[in-house]
DNA sequence: CGCTACTTTGAAATTTTTCAAAGCTTGTGG
DNA sequence: CCACAAGCTTTGAAAAATTTCAAAGTAGCG
């Protein structure tokens, strides 16, 4: 088994402070690889694929899936710019990542990519510093996914989608991907996303921009929505009381 | 946001070859410390605790957990023996941990775990290849929670936790958790995860054996039901049968 | 302009949740 | 050693939500 990353940026402080001046880093590795086109549908790479390369996504938005035996996908994430894709011990990918919108990455050969952090110990660091972040993500979709009902899985998700911008009323994100990646990725289905939608812009909570974004109107209610992560000293209690349990 | 583990004894052949005769490994670190013990639904530590130490689990079961300030709790992950716990970049612990059984565990403090790792790279790497089966494990826990009929994902977590056991007919599985532990890790009420059980066991496929252990009867049917994790090479053109597309 | 792919909507069927209550197990105290 | 309490599990029935099947509506592209 192998080690499969898609790794976002990394919203670490420290990270950004161990980037010593004149040392490699992450970015400066990529910076000198040329950038490749991806067209929209197009994969970067199969899984089960050798994995010999990781990516740096430049510009454009990727899906990250597999495909189950019953003909069913399940969307492991996406896929955005800055992030990492492909990073792999060794052997296979562990999923299929293609482009949703024109792509630009850049190719690192994953030998090279070993024989430098050997030599600096740093990029290794970094590398790890951003693994963080992605196991905190995949922890994240795992309480996304745990959600019962399909409006706590939108809202979630248009939260999702919004981290890393400013979040003020009405701002709007950008979907690129499908209402079938969003059902796909949510564990529901395109007909239950697309009613889900309708629904929430009935009650003013967002508004559909065109298909491909909407804006973020009441976000109190959609936290609200969201369940609200943790974050309350008081969890524990808050579970004890709605289990009766003592 | 601080990286947060819980590593899996390695599945990784390539892990054990790194483990050369002289230099310390990373369970001959734990060997030192002393056993700690830890009575069932005492927790390891707790979600937002500074993260000051790892842990190697030697024995018993724990449940690692987020409440959501609704009061929900979503189960992450199951901890075992030789699982390691609460590795952390820095910061605080992502989610509280709790054992299930009684538990013994041994305690090494992250700074030292750090020092030592500077002057042994190998170290690092082991703990990589562990992140490896990590994030697998992770990624494989989307999947389940991705599925959508409880049969489904039922029957994918009494096959995750045969993992590593040889997978005979009639083996029987030690479910240590309660069945409201097994709702809240698969997102379902506990009634649900009864009732399936319940149907389950009616239609042969296992057979309860006391509560807190299962006999799988016809592994075929069961690996049939969990819907057959991806290796099929056919993957994308099943998915557009599906969908119709083209 | 007319495909083609994507999205929305409708209605019935199915599944899961919710609320309620009864059945088991286990450990403790009499 | 039995009885009881407490916690966990199972079962039932109604309510609610999601899925499924079907069809109509939209948007973008050649």
């Amino acid at each position: 088994m192998s080690l499969q990353l898609v790794v976002g940026q990394s919203t670490n402080p420290a990270a950004a402070a161990s980037t010593a001046a004149d040392k490699p880093t992450l970015s400066s590795l990529f910076c000198r690889q040329s950038i490749e086109r991806i067209a929209p549908g197009s994969a970067v790479f199969w899984e089960g694929d050798a994995a010999k390369n990781i990516f740096e996504v430049v510009e454009g938005t990727l899906r990250a899936y597999r495909i189950l035996n019953d003909g069913r996908r399940v969307i492991l994430g996406f896929v955005r710019a800055g992030d990492l894709l492909g990073v792999s011990l060794r052997g296979h990918y562990l999923y299929t990542v293609e482009a949703i919108t024109p792509v630009e990455v850049r190719r690192l050969p994953k030998h090279r990519f070993d024989s430098l952090s050997e030599r600096e110990p740093h990029l290794n660091e970094q590398l790890f510093s951003k693994l963080c972040d992605e196991m905190a993500a995949a922890q994240d979709q795992m309480v996304l996914l745990s959600r019962r009902s399909a409006e706590e899985k939108l809202a979630g998700f248009f939260l999702l989608m919004a981290r890393g911008q400013v979040q003020k009323r009405g701002m709007i994100i950008e979907l690129p991907m499908t209402r079938l990646d969003i059902a796909d990725y949510l564990g529901m289905t395109i007909e239950t996303v697309s009613r889900t939608i309708t629904k929430l812009a009935g009650c003013g909570v967002i508004a559909t921009v065109g298909r491909h974004s909407i804006a973020l109107l009441t976000m109190n209610a959609l936290v609200a929505l969201a369940g609200g992560e943790l974050e309350n000293p008081s969890f524990q209690e808050a579970y004890r009381r709605r289990h009766a349990m003592a």
